[in-house]
RNA sequence: GCCGAUGUAGCUCAAUAGGCAGAGCAACCGAUUUGUAAUCGGUAGGUUACGGGUUCAACUCCCGUCGUCGGCUCCA
């Protein structure tokens, strides 16, 4: 792996495509066709040979750690993106003195050059082994539980020792237990391993970092610590995997934004929510009146809705049963009466769908509204502008007939797929998210024809419109399945941008209906999508996307006027106030620096243009054009550049 | 929410071992009037996140609160 690929990739739940079609498929640009792959995790999949390494090295982490601590327990320690990770029950949590110990230790088990040796056990002998060891014994009960299921799943084609989807089966297939010895450490274990350990390089690999976690992920458990390490083949490719980790340190939004004034957070306004600076409502705006203008043109019409409503909405809409603890509890009035902050605004605009009898000809009915929502996302989730708890949202809420489904739905997907390639956004995935059936009566609604029925309703849109897709269980919202468009933060974090969901359940809660040609009241269906999804977000991604530089038209200042020397600042004054009528964020550097300082400022706030201003210029009404790229354009009458500047903004450009 | 780390000037970072809290950049003032990524000099800026405690003495040690950062199935 190399390159950007490789940290957009490097995501706790990164989603990779399992629809060789799919040209957004990021494994398919980094793998080297003649490696063994094998599959991991989600449908992840990772060279046979580092999955060994990385595997072996867990391993290994353990026998190091239950040599240092006797008290551990070991639990489970797969490989992972970039390396691996062994969980412990241990008394006390490892502090950085704990790792490097460990990591010492681990470097002389590797030179010591031990086998790794493979060794099927009954189940009786499994669990003499693990006496001491509750958590193995109850994957132990899992083995045996599962062996049964497992038969009927496909197996391991001969020769591969895993199946190739890399599910669950591969021990199920035979109901043998495996276990892997190496030097004096023993561990339940599946494989497969390297045969010994000189197929490790010591300088390869390094622990990275240790946490809580919980067993299972499940916050109900018992906490474990988490040990994670870094391994990769050869020293150079760990070099340049930090390397590269520094690098997106650098595009991450929490940084960039703040450096250039677009966003911050106040200590005393609260967590997750942010203050937008000048620079970054400059930025809203213009995503707002670009996104009003497609709706525009896609037939929608725009409304505004409250900030806080009756607890009653809620109640009626679904989302009180199965969504109160994201939201801010209840604000209680003097009658007793609850509201709440609003979490979404389709309540409202069923109502307003609700306000009068609804004939088959007003469908489709699109309202947009760019909602102020509020949700009390847990603390420890809460991550820079990307995840918030107050968000404007770019929603809008389609309802229509089961026939104009399809249509309507395609739209939305390609009104996605013009935004991205205004923003030259190509490295996303879109998720079909489904329900599980485990999830019924909880987390979505009791029923499950109409699951399978809308399910397979996005499934063919998406097929009948060729767009790429993979599919995600338990991954739905609770009125309905949708497409999600997935992206990754600078650090590899995976976000839902964008999402298009089909609601089959809350139109006929709310009495929507319409009167079709026939005379009946039908109920609608009701398409929630929101391509730019929120700002927050958005703009999250958009700061990481352009690494902070944006193009011409959402930059916040688009030209700085740089006057050389005091006589020519009222010149530029001039100029400026001339590029603002003709729609040009303009401003003056007046400031006691010289000019080499003012552009040096100028580049650090990636503005786009640097318009330097001497004598010549003054004399000829012109300015000297300087990119930010570094481009010297020289001078040009100050029309030729409005003119220039003007078609870029206009078009949406990302060229200077 | 839970586990851990962390919080010094607007920003980036110092402060030997518990002994008067410091620098660069930014800001402000003055000089300079400069041709494509840092002109020179000066001034000001702090209840060391907040609240307790230990001590003759706390940025430093202890406890609590708040914020931030990393992690919380990628299942033997």
């Amino acid at each position: 792996m190399r390159g950007l690929e490789a940290l957009f990739r490097r995501s706790t739940h990164a989603a990779a495509n399992s629809d060789p079609g799919v040209k957004n498929d990021m494994s398919q640009m980094t793998n080297s066709p003649a490696e063994e792959m094998i599959s991991y995790g989600k449908g992840k999949r990772m060279p046979l040979a580092l999955y060994k390494v990385r595997h072996s090295l867990a391993h290994v982490m353990a026998q190091a750690v239950t040599e240092l601590f006797p008290d551990a327990k070991p639990t489970i320690g797969p490989p992972v993106e970039n390396g691996f990770y062994y969980d412990f029950s241990v008394p006390r949590a490892f502090t950085p003195e704990d790792l490097a110990r460990i990591e010492a230790r681990m470097r002389e088990i590797v030179k010591k050059h031990v086998d790794f040796v493979r060794h099927e056990v009954s189940e009786a002998e499994a669990r003499a082994l693990f006496k001491d060891n509750p958590f193995k014994l109850e994957l132990i009960d899992g083995l045996v539980r599962g062996a049964a299921d497992d038969m009927g799943e496909q197996v391991s084609p001969a020769g591969s020792p895993l199946p190739a989807d890399g599910s669950r089966a591969g021990q199920g297939a035979a109901g043998v237990i495996t276990i892997y010895t190496q030097d004096t450490f023993t561990d339940l274990c599946r494989g497969p391993h390297v045969s010994n350990t000189r197929e490790i390089n010591p300088d390869a690999f390094a622990l990275a970092q240790s946490s809580g976690a919980y067993w299972r992920g499940d916050e109900k458990n018992p906490m474990l610590q988490r040990i994670y390490g870094l391994a990769f083949h050869t020293p150079e490719e760990l070099q340049h995997y930090l390397h590269m980790q520094e690098e997106a340190r650098r595009r991450d939004h929490r940084k960039l934004g703040t450096e250039l004034e677009i966003f911050l957070f106040d200590e005393e306004v609260g967590p997750g929510l942010p203050l937008w600076q000048p620079n970054g409502g400059i930025i809203i705006e213009q995503l707002e009146a670009l996104a009003k203008k497609m709706e525009e043109e896609a037939g929608y019409e725009r409304v505004k809705t409250p900030h806080v409503t009756k607890e009653e909405l809620f109640l009626r809409s679904g989302h009180l049963p199965y969504y109160a603890e994201s939201m801010y509890p209840p604000m209680t009035l003097e009658d007793g009466q609850k509201y709440y902050l609003k979490p979404m605004n389709c309540p409202f605009h069923h109502k307003i769908y609700a306000a009068k009898p609804r004939s088959y000809r007003d469908l489709p009915l699109r309202l947009a509204e760019y909602g102020t929502c509020y949700r009390y996302e847990q603390s420890g989730e809460l991550f820079g502008l990307m995840r918030v708890r107050s968000m404007q949202m770019n929603d809008a809420h389609i309802y229509c007939t089961e026939e104009q489904f399809e249509s309507e739905f395609l739209g939305v997907v390609n009104l996605y797929l013009k935004y991205f390639k205004i923003f030259g956004v190509d490295k996303y995935v879109m998720r079909l998210s489904l329900h599980a059936d485990a999830g019924l009566g909880k987390k979505y609604v009791d029923n499950k024809p109409l699951w399978l029925k809308t399910e397979d309703m996005v499934r063919r849109a998406m097929r009948d419109g060729n767009v790429p897709f993979y599919e995600a269980e338990d991954e739905a919202a609770f009125y309905g399945p949708k497409i999600d468009v997935q992206i990754y933060s600078a650090i590899g974090r995976e976000f839902t941008l964008a999402t298009n969901q089909v609601d089959f359940a809350v139109p006929p809660r709310f009495n929507l209906t319409y009167v079709d040609r026939d005379g009946q009241e039908k109920t609608p269906l009701c398409l929630h999508r929101a391509p730019l999804g929120t700002h927050e977000r958005f703009i999250g991604f958009l700061i990481e996307h352009f690494a902070g530089a944006f193009p011409v038209w959402l930059a916040p200042v688009q030209a700085m006027l740089i006057p050389i020397a005091d006589r020519h600042v009222e010149y530029c004054r001039r100029v400026e106030k001339q590029l603002r009528t003709c729609g040009i964020r303009a401003r003056v550097d007046d400031g006691p620096d010289r000019m080499q300082n003012k552009i040096r400022k100028a580049q650090a706030m990636k503005i786009p243009y640097m318009l330097v201003v001497g004598d010549k210029e003054m004399q000829a009404e012109a300015v000297a054009v300087r990119l930010r790229t570094g481009e010297d354009l020289r001078a040009m009458p100050v029309g030729q550049f409005v003119a220039r500047a003007q078609e870029l903004i206009e078009t949406y450009a990302l060229a200077l």
